[in-house]
DNA sequence: ATCGTACCATACACTTATGTATGGTACGAT
DNA sequence: ATCGTACCATACATAAGTGTATGGTACGAT
């Protein structure tokens, strides 16, 4: 009854976790990216001194470091999980990928928010860039392997993959924006599944050839 | 003799003016992003000291604003010279619009990097977001404008013009990485054409309207 | 020749950030 | 009951950055 209630939730539990400090951070990054991420500031969100960082981490970039790998530890086991739902059928498990990827604007904005902040921090640190390219790599493969057993051309299948996932980025991009239009999702969605999916590119395969 | 060298080009001049700090920063913004711009490096690399600085701009934002609003001013001029090119065949116009887009990414790379450090900016500042809206509105009404004159109906034009942007700047956030390839580039180029210039999505209009 | 102005250096005050060292406190285990 | 440990506060040292005030210097104009 003095301080620690035994509320069934944490309410404001004053004794914090290193995953506490990494939320918070988390939200830091989303909001207004990497470089904006103070000790000092984190910890007075957190009714904290900074005695408490230099116990959970040992330095700064620690705390980045830690974040890092735990985003690619999450998105990887996210993109696990989709490949876990497949079905027989190729198409329409290529048009629930697509859904899902153009509701990450909508649903989970701050997570989109946290990858731009990644993408912008991969332009200068190495490590950074590195995750991306794997955790890129990675969905790529779940959509590569639907093209592969849709259309039997794994060259193909490589290629179309590449690009819904740029035209995806692209568009995800804009709807990040405040005031961001459904129907540019629901427009990519449709010339996606029309040309790529069902209709397929003719000639494209060979035109990278040259 | 002594110290300024009647050289043709200023080889180490001493004096700064306004435009050589704006040239400094935006090499900074290019390199590690706006929130990197600092005035003591700035003036470490121009040999000289934050005096210079503070005669020339009046603090920190000044200069922040300043980057803005050149690179604004140049933007909707390029726009321009864009625009005076046009023949009599959008067609051709739309095929020769996406090559230099495209090839944005491969000559004038640190352009493409300040671009994408000022989005990373703009999602905190409400400054910055206006000004790429506003350069963005100006870059679609470019290919708005040849659909227009190719389809007749200008909302298939606005949307198509939507499209294709965000495909490019999907492709050129890809194409921004080290070791991306040109095939990326070679196919958005050859499916846009094909799809989006040639052939258009039937009932793509009317999937909006829904 | 000097005089003003444009440009820069220097020195100071202030703020914000990191990291470290050390002491304090609550809480479960024994 | 006390004891260790996990967690946090406090205090200190240091660094880096901004802004300001003021003095210095080169250079063209007269």
């Amino acid at each position: 009854m003095t301080r620690t209630d035994a509320d069934p939730r944490k309410l404001q539990a004053p004794r914090l976790n290193r995953d506490d400090w990494l939320d918070a951070a988390y939200e830091v990054v989303a909001e207004s990216g990497f470089d904006a991420v103070r000790v000092l500031s984190i910890a007075d969100t957190l009714k904290v001194t900074r005695g408490s960082f230099y116990w959970h981490f040992i330095d700064h970039a620690d705390l980045i470091a830690a974040l890092l790998q735990r985003w690619r530890i999450r998105e990887i086991e996210a993109d696990k999980r989709l490949q876990a739902d497949a079905t027989d059928d190729p198409e329409a498990d290529l048009v629930r990928l697509l859904d899902t990827a153009l509701a990450y604007g909508g649903s989970d904005l701050k997570a989109l928010r946290f990858e731009q902040a990644l993408r912008s921090l991969g332009r200068r640190d190495p490590k950074a860039a590195d995750m991306l390219a794997e955790v890129d790599a990675v969905r790529m493969a779940v959509f590569e392997e639907k093209f592969r057993r849709l259309t039997g051309d794994p060259r193909t299948a490589s290629e179309l993959a590449a690009l819904i996932y740029l035209a995806v980025a692209g568009g995800l991009q804009a709807l990040a924006r405040p005031g961001s239009d459904d129907r540019i999702a629901a427009y990519l969605r449709r010339v996606i599944a029309d040309y790529l999916i069902h209709r397929q590119a003719p000639g494209a395969a060979s035109s990278l050839a040259t």
